[in-house]
DNA sequence: TTGCTCCTCACGTCACGTGAGGTGGC
DNA sequence: TTGCTCCTCACGTCACGTGAGGTGGC
């Protein structure tokens, strides 16, 4: 894959992914993608793995990139589990980038056990579709839900969440479904763009109760 | 006051500011507070004021610096509405630091109508000590309300999310629960320290799940 | 041949943090 | 007198972004 190819790739997933970034995250050695003869960065699906594991310790654990290149060190030296997965055949991955990450993938990508997304599964906290694929947003679930699971909550407890999420979603759409029912393009396009504004805003004063709630358990 | 107690009195809204923060937004022009004849910085209750608007600016709405500045530099002069109020009685001001804002004084903070908090109240969304003393996040709650209000989003479709921010609590609150109830002091900071990091999981799990699902609305 | 993609290298930027070395206030 | 707070100034850092000037691929 060249660099564009890459970039197309991962957008879905990390939006803010710039081709500047990639050429600074091979500066600071945190992947080395083969070049051409011409000197075209070759991008490997290892390289994309690589990449996905990088930006979701960036995005979900708030990690400078120092500290994930150790563990990209320690990992490449065999001393940890091999949580970065070694390249796959390339036809299977060329299926799955449209479809969205399965099952496996995702427990894969979030270095949590295939027991612990069943269980999410199982507790209707994420949704597969038909074809076994889930969002690619999944990968962050896990991750989080792996971190309350060690502190005692377990998928069943989540549920509540999941749900009150569902409902402001639904909100959103309720907002949203005038512009969306009209014709032109533009009003279309403006409703998508409104949809994103108004869920961030609602996820933003629901995170802002919860902080102040639980400032208030231990002053 | 000296720029100690500034820092103590913004630390509950804006635990990550610190003294080389306050020196780089005078280094940049955004406050200029007096100095004493041996060069001690005083800041007067207007600087902190124009501060709180520097920091919400920037934690609400993401603006850059340089951006804010304009915007204090046409508050400044004349051009806008006095969003940065004028310096107050400083006896009334030292009584209010330990008890958190009044409503007048969130509304004044956040740039938002009195009318517009006090729907916010009677929909049970703030809620008022029996002093009318609210919580010092309350500032971030306006505006946010304030940004969905523009888009119809009315107080009575925020009282969900309010009550389910409440649930959410309500499960930290049981998970700290054995640890807060020892004697041992180091227990008890546990308690508070775990009760954070355990919402703001929550928070950020329903913030990754509303995402999912705005995103999913307009495709 | 012609866009388009990709390359390097140098420099810029944004928002601070750090530490040395020194002075002020109670 | 003695900690403690505060000061400046220079430099460092983190994570990129922005061009200029040039080459490769279909």
């Amino acid at each position: 894959m060249r660099i564009s190819d890459v970039l197309r790739e991962l957008h879905d997933e990390f939006p803010s992914v710039s081709h500047s970034k990639l050429r600074f995250l091979e500066e600071q050695g945190l992947i080395e993608p083969v070049r051409t003869a011409a000197g075209y960065r070759q991008y490997s699906r290892a390289d994309v793995e690589r990449l996905r594991f990088v930006l979701t310790q960036q995005r979900d654990h708030y990690l400078p990139l120092r500290v994930i290149r150790e563990r990209l060190d320690e990992l490449d030296s065999g001393r940890g589990a091999p949580a970065v997965p070694a390249p796959r055949a390339v036809g299977a991955a060329r299926a799955q980038a449209p479809q969205g990450p399965t099952l496996d993938e995702v427990a894969e990508r979030g270095a949590v056990s295939r027991e612990l997304v069943d269980d999410l599964v199982t507790a209707g906290l994420l949704r597969p579709t038909s074809a076994g694929r889930l969002d690619p947003r999944s990968v962050e679930v896990v991750t989080l839900a792996a971190s309350l699971a060690e502190h005692g909550v377990e998928a069943r407890h989540l549920r509540s969440l999941r749900s009150s999420a569902d409902r402001h979603v639904d909100l959103v759409d309720q907002i949203v479904a005038p512009l969306r029912s009209q014709q032109a393009v533009s009003a279309r396009a403006h409703a998508g763009a409104l949809a994103v504004d108004l869920g961030e805003l609602l996820a933003r004063l629901h995170t802002t109760w919860v902080r102040a709630g639980v400032s208030d358990l231990a002053p």
